[in-house]
DNA sequence: ATTACAAATGCAACTCAGTTGCAGGTGCAA
DNA sequence: TTGCACCTGCAACTGAGTTGCATTTGTAAT
């Protein structure tokens, strides 16, 4: 994949080969993925604090965005707005797999506001949801 | 607090110190609290397996319901309206402070209903927020 | 192409939340 | 009071994520 390598160009990230592997990875993954996932895809091509380190970079320069599952496990998926430095802007709901555990980005149409008791200042929405996904309602 | 030992009457659980003690604690905070948050408020006087499991056994009784923070760890908050059985229906928000790190339950008028791609059916959905909390708003 | 430096990688060792197995202790109902 | 299921404490373990340091590699300037 050519992409990837724009990706990183355009992210003011340095082109190596385990970056452009773990960025090929999520993209053809459709669902969030762990370091153990990628440590495991990458077998021998990769440590793993380097793996852990790649994430770290991607997600700070706007590449990827963190999601915790259900159990606490950090998985990552690449963001699909533009989103640099420190700035995502990703507004969508995650939805969570009760099945296969999997998560999915899914695209909705806005959040709603909300009225918090005084005092509370919001700086960012969070919506996710928990269920069955397309995949496992078939089997 | 004898309500405690009410607690674990209404939810079939049997009255034991350590019980009495974590809800307690959990009653008189007014955020969610972690294990280790635990383990240190009851320095000596219980084994941290045993805070483990009693955090357990009153979250599958519908006494208290995990939070995850937005580092992964789990926080436990009491539930307020009457949960049973891992049948929890604790349907509010739950407010990450960037500043102190707690967790605060916050009511809110009822979520709304989104549509989502086919194949996906939700079973439960979960709206969160990140922001200033009161106490740090005027520090 | 060569050089030079910052940034990326690999390895080892560590931290810390959470789990499991088992022996001994405790709540509670009969 | 007795019995048994359940709870507790201890020890050992798992697995995600981090840190320090020496070595390698990407990139920009010469
Ligand atoms: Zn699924
Ligand atoms: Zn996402
Ligand atoms: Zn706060
Ligand atoms: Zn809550």
């Amino acid at each position: 994949m050519e992409s990837a390598i724009r990706v990183l160009r355009d992210h003011g990230l340095r082109k190596t080969s385990i970056r452009i592997k773990v960025i090929d990875l999520l993209s053809s993954a459709n669902h969030a993925v762990s370091q153990p996932d990628l440590e495991q895809q990458l077998e021998s091509e990769a440590d793993r604090v380097t793996i852990y380190r790649t994430l770290k970079s991607l997600e700070e320069k706007g590449v990827v965005h963190k999601i915790l599952d259900m159990a606490g496990l950090s998985k990552y998926a690449l963001c699909k707005d533009e989103c640099t430095d420190h700035q995502h802007k990703d507004e969508h709901l995650h939805f969570h797999c009760q099945v296969c555990g999997n998560i999915f980005c899914l695209n909705i149409p806005g959040l709603p506001d909300y009225n918090l008791p005084a005092g509370y200042s919001i700086k960012q929405m969070h919506l996710s949801a928990e269920g069955v996904c397309v995949s496992c309602s078939k089997g």
